[in-house]
DNA sequence: AATTAGCACTCAACTATTGACAATGCTAAA
DNA sequence: TTTAGCATTGTCAATAGTTGAGTGCTAATT
């Protein structure tokens, strides 16, 4: 544990690096602490030490190390409150009754990234624990029908999907009460497995043009579960223009990763409470800093995510995601 | 027009240009059209004079300029047929007859761009000028519907919505039988507009929940038809590795764009045949290219379009987009 | 009239070299 | 324990010199 000056010292330190992106010089601290350059070079020096401050070359001033934004964010930071005029914009948001849950959270993290300039990721949790609980299929047109699959979680996904002409209605409602009889309860992920070796065997009984509407429902299945695209982001190269990010190697590395389907859904947040991962932490560039929480309401679970650079204002973050997941939470 | 050799000489330098990424010199050339350096040289001048070569330097080699690029373009450049695996490859997407069409046109268009590491995108015509045919209504659970938007040129939106728990199912279809009995056939633009000012005045004779319910159905209106989403990229960095982005700002600045749904949109082609914009034309970037189609499939409109370098292989990307535009509308 | 050889010239790109500067670490005194 | 002082270190920006690829132009050649 740190005394109290190097408590202070490591805050002054962080959040003046958080400010200016500039190595911080012993000289432009000691005005803060009430003594000289020189006592805050020692206490600089322990601090490097213990591995909390780092230098970007001999001569130059500190900068946070990993370990130091770690301790910086665990001991040192409170998180802010809110502004007044921010709390009305996103209850205007919040409070509006004829939104659906998640249209609500998106758009106020939307909002999020807009005040904070960083980024904003909303990610539906994975479906792949969700159980089949209904199909259902509406006739739309002579050559178009709409699937619905909803889940025991209150997924609900749907696809239009094309019919060739020697099908018949008759036929895919027979194949949908199959597969509402037979399927449900199985994991969305083993839906086609059944489809395939307990459906299939069997549709001819019942079924004319059986390939086809077999084939039908495969293919809007696999679409449908297969989907990862349960995302949002909002502000994606907000962040990018921090000075931290000038090489044009270093930006497209980034966006390719936040292009990556598997590294968002990776974003996914397990754990309780808000979790902060500090640049490799992050696992999208040294850089970068990813706030994260999981939200859940009456069964549907999600993540909701800031993005922004590892001197990121960590008060103002933390505090924004703490009001949002209070306010959909309950 | 130019002469023979010169023509020659325009291709020679443009294609090499496109490869290397280098200016080309006059040495470098000779071989090739069996003269001397000093002989291209004087070539090289007089193409320059006429503007469809540049320098970057006084003692640079010469780069084509938009006018050059132009000038290969409708001149001097044939589209290159697709190889044997690439039509493979593209066909056993096109022919699964159980895609809807725009999914078909997505994963060709996906194909293309990993074929040649381009952006593709494909953009859905906007439904502004589409009328409303019908609506619908699936009851999904307790506290959730689907809205089913079908407009006269076949375009379906849905959404989910949550509904309140003090409106009644019942009293949703008497809405929705509103709807259809007044609104069918105004323009999709316009349905919120009438919605407000022709069906809220009377709806308090049929509906208790009024207020709660017309709500619902304008807030649902206005989500399915301002979605600008309509569009979908692939590879949407792929392009960016190329050497003239090197610089951070450059990148981001691009990357902006290709987020910003007013430049998406912006890029619908409205010209018949296969265009071609380049450089500042593109309204990316001066060393942007696209290539854009416009396709037509029983009155469905939208626009394909691969955006790459203005050093980009013209006749590989031309054929392709010939094919695909050929097959679709077939 | 078209082509070419030859030469002077230009500019980007690279490599040192330098001085100013902003920090540091360390020592010795307060 | 703190501080003043000083040698030391590495960055940054400016300057200068070198090289090489490429040009334009002129005069000779075909």
């Amino acid at each position: 544990m740190l005394g109290k000056r190097q408590n202070e010292m490591l805050k002054i330190i962080v959040e003046e690096y958080i400010k200016t992106a500039k190595p911080v010089g012993s000289k432009s601290i000691c005005d803060n602490l009430n003594c000289s350059s020189a006592t805050v070079r020692n206490e600089m020096a322990y601090l490097e030490d213990i591995g909390y401050l780092e230098k970007t070359h001999t001569s130059s001033g500190r900068v946070p190390s990993e370990l130091g934004y770690r301790y910086y964010v665990d001991n040192l930071m409170k998180p802010k409150e809110l502004t007044g005029e921010e709390v009305l914009t996103l209850q205007t948001i919040l409070s509006n009754q004829s939104l659906e849950l998640s249209d609500a959270i998106t758009k106020s993290m939307e909002i999020i990234s807009e005040l904070t300039n960083y980024t904003s990721l909303v990610l539906g949790s994975s479906i792949s624990d969700n159980r089949l609980k209904k199909v259902e299929v509406v006739p739309i047109s002579d050559n178009s029908v709409i699937a619905i699959i909803i889940t025991d979680k209150g997924h609900i996904e749907n696809k239009t999907i094309a019919i060739n002409e020697n099908i018949s209605v008759e036929e895919i409602r027979k194949m949908v009460e199959l597969i509402n009889n037979l399927l449900v309860g199985t994991l969305i992920d083993e839906v086609n497995k059944k489809l395939e070796f307990e459906i299939k065997p069997i549709i001819g009984k019942y079924i004319k043009q059986q390939e086809a509407i077999y084939n039908m429902f495969y293919n809007a299945f696999n679409e449908m579960t297969s989907k990862k695209d349960n995302y949002h982001f909002s502000g994606k190269t907000n962040f990018l223009k921090a000075p931290e990010f000038d090489s044009a190697d270093k930006v497209r590395s980034i966006v390719d990763k936040l292009e990556d389907k598997e590294v968002i859904s990776s974003i996914e947040e397990t754990g309780s409470g808000i979790n902060v991962y500090i640049g490799d932490e992050s696992k999208i560039d040294s850089d970068v800093t990813i706030i994260k929480t999981k939200y859940v309401v009456d069964g549907e679970e999600g993540t909701i995510a800031i993005i922004g650079p590892k001197r990121m204002k960590y008060d103002k973050v933390i505090g924004m995601l703490e009001y949002i997941k209070g306010e959909i939470e309950k």
